[in-house]
DNA sequence: ATCGTGCGTTTTGTTGACAATCTATATTAA
DNA sequence: TTAATATAGATTGTCAACAAAACGCACGAT
C-alpha cells in the first residue's frame, strides 16, 4: 500500500492526507497534527517520531518540526533523548497519579470560582457540550464523544477566567491519553456524562464545593479505573508497545 | 570599556565572566543565564535578547540559543514575535494577579498536603532555609535574600512531593521578577521572613490549612504591594524603559 | 540455540550561509 | 523646524549539507 499522508515511524498514518501544508506555520500545523493523533489513540506512549517521517508528508521543514518536537516537549507529550530523538511520552504511575492530583487541585478551585461567576452565556455552552456529548455517547461516536468530554473539563476551566491556569490545564488534560496503557475501550466506559452534567447542575444552582466536589469524584473514579486497566495488564508481558492491527478489544478477558 | 562577559542589546552584563563555556549542553547555560539575569534584575520586562550578542560571549551557537529562548518562551519568561525575536516578557496587570492566583491555588494545596506528611527532615531543611534568609536580611544582602524566598516558596511545594506542580511553580516563581514595574526595593520590603516563619511554624506544628491561610495572606500582600507600586509609578512617563546607571533608588519619592 | 561482535544504513545534531524582515539614520520637502 | 521618505545596516528566519551517533542485521563464537 501506497503511504499517503503522514505518519511516523511504524507506518502507522496519524493525520489524514490533508492539504500539503507549507505555510508560514508549518510548525503549528505538525504540533497540532501530533497532539490529535495522541488524543484519538492514533499514537501511543513510547513510540518514536522520525523527523524526516514527520516532514515527508507534512511540507514542514525539519527546524519546524525540531521547533514544535520542543514544545511538545514542554507540554509533556513527548520526550526527547539526546541523539535518539523525539518519542511519545511514557508515564509512570507516580506521574500518572500527580497528573491526576494537580488536576484535581487547580479544576477544584477553578469550578469553586466559576460557581460565583457564572453568566447565563457560560452556562449555555457548559449546557450544549454536555447534551452533545451525551447525543455522541448515545451515537457510538466515541471519538466525538472524548473530544466533549475534555472541551468540558477546559471549558468549564476558561470561564473560571485565569489564563495562566487554563494553559496548564490544557497540557495537563491532553496527557491524559498517555496515562493508560491499554488501548481505549471501543464501549463508553461508566465514566463521562453523568458525572458532567451532575457537575454542571450543581455549578448551575451556585454550589461550587458540590460541584468541585463531584469533579474530583469523577476524576478519581477514572484515576481508578486506570490502575484497574494497568493491573490487569500487568500479566501480559509487552504491554509497553502493542503491535498493530487486530487487538482493540479490550485487554483483559 | 570592553564589553567583556555575557550581555544583552543595551551593552548591560547578564552573567559573569565565567569560563569561556563551550559544552554539550550550552543551551541549557543560556537559559539559566538568562532566567539569572531576570531574577536578579539585570534584565527587566520588554528588554530585547539580541541572539548575535547571546552567543559572542557564551559560547552558544545560534542554534542553541534559539533552543533556549523556546524554553523560556514556553516558561513565560520571554515573547518571541515573528522577525523580532525574543524580549523579556511584560505581563500585564491582568496575568500579573492570574499569576498571584495561580500561585495560592497551587501553594495552597501543597501546604495543606505537606502539613499531615512532614518530615523531619523537610522541617529542617525548611528552617534552615528561613533562617538563611533571615540572616541574609539582617545582613542587607538583598540578592541573596530574595533567592532564599524563592527557595522556601519552591521548597514546600517539592516536599508536598508533587512534580508536576512543583514545576509549574518554579516558573511561576521565576516570573515574580517580570511582574513589577519598577526596579527592585534596596531596603528589605514588609514581606518575607516574618510570614514565611510563620507558615512554617503552623506547619510544624500540623495545621495545614493555617499555614495554607498564612500563605496566601503573605501572596496578596505581595500583590497589594506591586500594585501600589504600580500606582506611583503610572505618573511617571516612561516607566517601561528606565535608563541604565545611577537610578536604583524608589522611583515614587 | 543464545549471546556477543562488527559493519552498513538510518537518524539525529550542528554549522554555516543566504534571504527576508525590521530598525535606525540620513535626506529632502513643506 | 518638523514630518515624511528613502536608504543602509543589523537582526532574524530558513534551508541544505556535513559530521556524529544510534539502530538493525548478518555473522561468528560459545
Amino acid at each position: 500500500m501506497a503511504r499517503s499522508p503522514f505518519h511516523v515511524a511504524s507506518g502507522k498514518t496519524i493525520a489524514p492526507a490533508g492539504a500539503a501544508m507549507s505555510g508560514p506555520d508549518a510548525e503549528q500545523r505538525v504540533v497540532t497534527a501530533v497532539v490529535d493523533a495522541i488524543l484519538n489513540h492514533r499514537i501511543g506512549p513510547g513510540e518514536r517520531l522520525i523527523e524526516r517521517e514527520l516532514g515527508k508528508y507534512s511540507g514542514a521543514s525539519r527546524t519546524a518540526i525540531r521547533n514544535g518536537m520542543l514544545k511538545l516537549a514542554h507540554a509533556g507529550l513527548v520526550e526527547l533523548s539526546p541523539n535518539r530523538g523525539a518519542t511519545i511520552a511514557m508515564c509512570s504511575p507516580d506521574e500518572a497519579r500527580e497528573i491526576f492530583d494537580a488536576r484535581i487541585v487547580i479544576e477544584d478551585a477553578s469550578l469553586r470560582r466559576l460557581a460565583t461567576s457564572l453568566t447565563a452565556a457560560g452556562l449555555e455552552q457548559l449546557d450544549a457540550i454536555v447534551s452533545q456529548e451525551s447525543d455522541a455517547y448515545e451515537a457510538g461516536e466515541m471519538e466525538q464523544a472524548r473530544h466533549l468530554s475534555r472541551r468540558f473539563h477546559l471549558l468549564f476551566t476558561e470561564l473560571a477566567g485565569n489564563d495562566v491556569l487554563t494553559r496548564i490545564i490544557r497540557d495537563l488534560i491532553n496527557r491524559q491519553p498517555l496515562l493508560s496503557w491499554t488501548r481505549p475501550q471501543p464501549a463508553p466506559r461508566f465514566c463521562g456524562n453523568t458525572a458532567h452534567s451532575a457537575i454542571l447542575a450543581a455549578l448551575a444552582r451556585g454550589d461550587g464545593v458540590e460541584a468541585a466536589r463531584l469533579n474530583t469524584e469523577h476524576l478519581r473514579e477514572l484515576e481508578r479505573e486506570l490502575d484497574a486497566d494497568r493491573d490487569a495488564a500487568i500479566g501480559d508481558v509487552g504491554h509497553t508497545r502493542q503491535e498493530e492491527a487486530g487487538g482493540v478489544g479490550t485487554t483483559h478477558p
